[in-house]
DNA sequence: TTGCGTGGGAACATTA
DNA sequence: TTAATGTTCCCACGCA
């Protein structure tokens, strides 16, 4: 949040802040335009858009629905006014690694709550996440984290349900090991080896088969656009 | 001895 | 308001 540009306010933006400040859904009036798109990252920036006069990791916000917009902003609602009460400057681009606070779902009303076997189960479909996590055993449900990227996983985890601290591996295991109780998933006697319940991994499977493979479906293409941002900023981090 | 991974108690926070 | 589900902190143990 510390590096936006001074320069131009994007009118999706200005938008924002109107529902901010008057509680009412923003107008759209403009049509972003579509040139200039990077390749994106696999199902991830269909909302963002590379700008073509900013460095190679910058990206204007672009085909965000109005409600969903609105939505994106009344998860965090609380972040995004604090900033508008600030007087910070909200640029029309912004570093992929800097990507707005307000634009992170939060978890509200009418919301099912993403549950942490959830993720690990998303984690575990995504190609990209491989270097982090992967199945030991997929029939059996037998999963591993990567030593070296576990701790990804878990940041992950902890921006996707918008802890105050960053969440830890140390952090995450407690609470893979609260699942020992339920039996939902249990720990393998093998560093960093947990496995799904059977139950657990045909109803995940059966989740994974249908076309919104989250749980909160009327939120798919926002909690995804979060999920893989996050993905590749970690990843920038951890090359840097 | 040290670092890492694991295990669990307990208090607390958030959400359905 | 309550139960469920984490989150956070802490300490202890085993192993290489």
């Amino acid at each position: 949040m510390s590096c936006w540009g001074q320069d131009s306010y994007s009118p999706l933006f200005n938008d924002a802040f109107e529902v901010i400040h008057h509680q009412q859904p923003p107008p759209f009036h403009q049509e972003p335009p579509l040139q200039y798109l990077r390749s994106p990252p696999p199902h991830s920036m269909h909302n963002l858009q590379h700008h073509p006069d900013a460095g190679s990791t910058q990206y204007q916000i672009l085909d965000i629905q109005p409600q969903r917009l609105h939505d994106m902003v009344d998860f965090n609602m609380d972040s995004a006014k604090l900033m508008y009460e600030s007087g910070v400057p909200i640029p029309n681009y912004y570093p992929e690694s800097h990507i707005p606070d307000f634009f992170i779902p939060r978890q509200g009303k009418g919301r099912k709550r993403l549950r942490l076997y959830e993720f690990l189960s998303e984690s575990l479909r995504d190609s990209e996440m491989s270097d982090c996590i992967q199945w030991v055993d997929r029939k059996s449900g037998v999963f591993q984290f990567i030593s070296k990227n576990k701790e990804k996983v878990a940041e992950m985890w902890g921006r996707r349900k918008g802890n105050r601290k960053t969440m830890t591996y140390q952090k995450m295991a407690r609470a893979l090991r609260n699942y020992s109780r339920t039996g939902e998933i249990v720990k393998v006697r093998r560093k960093l080896t947990y496995r799904f319940d059977a139950q657990l991994l045909q109803r995940l499977g059966a989740e994974a088969a249908s076309p919104y493979p989250l749980t909160d479906q009327s939120h798919y293409t926002c909690d995804h656009w979060h999920y893989n941002c996050t993905y590749n900023e970690l990843l920038q981090e951890g090359a840097t």
